[in-house]
Order: C-alpha cells, then sequence, then structure tokens
DNA sequence: ATCTTTATGTTCGATATCGTACAGATAGTC
DNA sequence: GACTATCTGTACGATATCGAACATAAAGAT
C-alpha cells in the first residue's frame, strides 16, 4: 500500500521534468504542520524552503503596533521561501501555518543549487514568484477599494483554492488578523454570509455551502489573481 | 562637453560590471518620457524595458470600474518591465510617467538574452524585484492602517528619493489616483502638512520644505522600504 | 485684459470601520 | 455534570473616509 503522501501533490513541483525531481526527491523531508507555527520570522535566514502538500500558509507582515496583514497565501501550488532564491536571502514578513496539513522541505543550499543551473527550476520558481506578485499587489488594492465583506470571500476562496476540502479550521479572530481589520468586522460579515446561507460556522471552522454564490458576492481580486495563477502555472514552462 | 545624460545614472546599469555594460551599452537608446505616459498598459507585451534615470514612474493598477491605486514607483534605481524576465510576458497593472525626465530602453529581447546568461545581470535584477515586493506589500499593508496624512508623507518621501529635486510636478487628483483615495482627502492632508510648516504646494507642484518632520510624521512603512533598497542594491551582488 | 480651463478649498450628510465593553454560547477539561 | 477557557454576538459612540456640490483661485489662451 503506497503512502498517502506524495511530493507530487505539490504543483512545483510535479511540473518539473523527470530527470530534475529525481536529482531532488532524495532530499524532499516529509514534515507535519502544525496550527499556528511559523516557518520563519521577519528577517530571519532561511534554513530550509517548503513545498506545501496538504497544508496552506500564509505570509504575514506585522507593523510594529502589532497590527498585521496577510499578503500572500501559499498551498500546494507553490513554494515558501522565495527570497532565497531572489537572493536576498531574508524579507521582513513571517510565514504562519494558516491550515495544519504537511509539506515537503528541502535544505536551502540545495535548491538554491539547482535554482543556479538555470534551468526549468529557475523559469519555473520565477513564473510561480510572478504569480505571487500578482496575489500581493492585488491585496494591495482590494485593502482600499472593497469592502470587508468581500475580502472575507476572497479570502475564503483563496484558502479553499488551496485546500482539498470546502472546509476551513480558522477563528474569526484569526481571520480578523489576515484580514488586517478588527474580529468584530469579521463576525459581522460572516453573520451575514451565513444569514444569506453562503457558508456556515461554528468556533472555529467555517464551512462553504454555497461556492458559486460566495463567487457572486466576491469583488473582481479573486478572478484576477486566479487567472493569474493558471496563466502562469498551467502549462511547464518551455522556453 | 559632455552629454547631461548617460545610462550610469541608472544604478543598476550602474552596478554591472564593465564588461557586461559595455556588451549592452550599444542597444540603449535615451528616450523622453513625458508626464502621463503610459509606458504599458495592463496585460500588454512589452517591446522594450526602461531604465529611468531623471524620470519617476508609478505602477498603477486599475480595477474594472475605474477606482486606481499606486502599487510601486520606480526611479533611477529600477527598471520597468520585470515580468520580462520573471517569465510571464505580461503583468495586470499600467506603467505611468509620476515625474517627467529621461529613461534609456532596450530591447526586451536583449535583456532577456543577457538576465539569461544568469551572469551579474540576472543576481541584479532579482534582488531588485526582490525589493520591488517589499515595496509593494509595504504598500498593502500601509493602505490598510495607516492614515492619509502618513501614507501622503510616504508617497512624497519615496518620490523624492528617486528625484534630483526637492519638488515634485503632479496634481493632487494625481495623488488622489496614486493613493487610491478622493481628491479632497489629499487636499486635506496636503493642507495639513502646509499650516505645519512641512510642505508648500501651488497648482500641481509640491515642495518638500522640512524633510525631517516629513520623516518624523511618516509611518514605519517608508523606513522599513528604504533600508530593504539599501540592503538589497547597496553592494554589487557577488554570490 | 478678459475669458476659460484647471487646480484647490470648503462644506454637508452618509457610510464603513474602529475601539471598547460586555453578554451569550460552545468545546474541552476535571 | 460543572467549570473554564475560548469563541462568537451585539451594542455604543468615535473617527476616517466617502460622495457630492459648490466656491475660490491661479495659470494659460485669445
Amino acid at each position: 500500500m503506497p503512502s498517502p503522501h506524495s511530493p507530487l501533490q505539490n504543483c512545483l513541483l510535479a511540473a518539473l521534468p523527470t530527470d530534475v525531481f529525481q536529482r531532488l526527491a532524495p532530499d524532499l523531508e516529509l514534515v507535519p504542520l502544525k496550527l499556528g507555527q511559523a516557518l520563519y520570522e521577519s528577517g530571519s535566514r532561511l534554513s530550509h524552503v517548503y513545498f506545501p502538500t496538504t497544508s496552506i500558509v500564509s505570509l504575514l507582515y506585522v507593523l510594529a503596533d502589532g497590527a498585521s496583514a496577510e499578503i500572500a497565501v501559499v498551498g500546494n501550488e507553490g513554494i515558501l521561501g522565495i527570497s532565497l532564491f531572489m537572493g536576498g536571502e531574508t524579507t521582513p514578513s513571517r510565514a504562519v501555518v494558516q491550515g495544519a496539513g504537511f509539506a515537503y522541505r528541502m535544505r536551502s543550499r540545495l535548491l538554491k543549487e539547482e535554482f543556479d543551473r538555470g534551468g526549468p527550476m529557475l523559469r519555473l520558481l520565477l513564473r510561480y514568484t510572478q504569480a505571487l506578485i500578482t496575489l500581493m499587489t492585488q491585496t494591495a488594492v482590494c485593502n482600499r477599494h472593497h469592502t470587508l465583506e468581500q475580502q472575507l470571500c476572497r479570502w475564503l476562496l483563496l484558502s479553499l483554492d488551496r485546500l482539498p476540502t470546502m472546509s476551513i479550521r480558522m477563528t474569526q479572530e484569526l481571520i480578523a488578523n489576515m484580514l488586517g481589520v478588527r474580529r468584530e468586522g469579521v463576525t459581522e460579515a460572516a453573520g451575514k454570509l451565513q444569514r444569506a446561507g453562503l457558508i456556515s460556522y461554528t468556533r472555529g471552522r467555517i464551512e462553504v455551502l454555497d461556492r458559486a454564490r460566495v463567487e457572486e458576492t466576491v469583488c473582481e481580486c479573486y478572478s484576477v489573481v486566479k487567472v493569474e495563477f493558471d496563466r502562469l502555472l498551467a502549462p511547464l514552462p518551455e522556453s
């Protein structure tokens, strides 16, 4: 009976040519990620990069006064630790596990070596990074122009896209941290969605009942990001 | 008498090793950029990349309803057209000239070729891109948590850092577009700064009178970005 | 010099979110 | 089964920004 876990559950790893994947496979280590665990802190050097499979991780920016905001979310479509190959070594953001699950990790040095070969790994990671940039910038614009209810829908959909289920384990308090708003604001927005029958939630667990209607409520930001991820990561880039 | 213009006025070009610069120099073409000119539109393919010297260019994201927000600003420290080498070819943002001046442009294909050699150009551009990511994410957080007055100060300082003068040609209406707020909001915030003696402005021209006090008023976002740019772009990366 | 265009200043009520406080309700623990 | 910690619901005034309407002022055009 095969293990239920495979590195190929991560889209980036799955998109690599066989020979590259084979070269890296021995160094891929399956690790469980616990809810709330920090994979790296602002300014820290990265010993490993992570390829999530069944987990989901938020990139959070924390201000001096403790206020925070999520700038991106990474699931099985991505990788944590882009500053490694971008050359900066560190970033001013934190990576916090938002959905418990598994990831494969790899020592930073090995990834860097593969990246520096300039082959498919480089092209793949750069395309992914560009998609991530779109996610981040769309978040900036959405923060400015859209209502909390729309932003909550965006957050729900982006999270669902990175999870195998239709429900998310997460308290309203934590969602508020992600969105950079008050917990009460989330209660209100979520209550509205629940009364309308789009979602249902109990303590620490949100379920999307009617995804189609959530997609009607969400602002354009969600689809812009989705289209861009699909465009950039769909085909194995050849060039 | 030498020309007052040189590609070396752009930090990225100046940071290249001599041999690389010599290889590219014949293809660098000096072009004037007019206020309001769009260097590229959302989704368009790039025929050229631009290295600003005395001009300053905003990356703007425009929503379906016409609302907009600036996601980054590029001056003589940077380059326009990162999606070219990141592999995506296009981005969902617009690049609009915010301060008239000059830039050197280069055909996309040539830049891509140099990038693909995997040498100093690749490392330099990736480090710059990482700094740009910090700028974008800080903008997202700032939009969420800081007052308009602070954001205006951030915008002024980031713009000044990319210009040789202490004054900016820009109407309050356009600043409002950049910040993604109403024009009246900018009038109010700018009026407050003017009454306090930090800046002075007339139609379409803002002058910073007391930079030190603007730096006291600005939120932490400005210095985070500045430190990160200094860190990532200061030394010629050797790696 | 006058006219026109454009930029800036001011006001008003409307709205969304904030900050605080506290009341209920649920899950887990003893 | 009672207790406790945590999560969620609700209410209140305070604040920032919005949206619209209109007044003033400066630069440029004829």
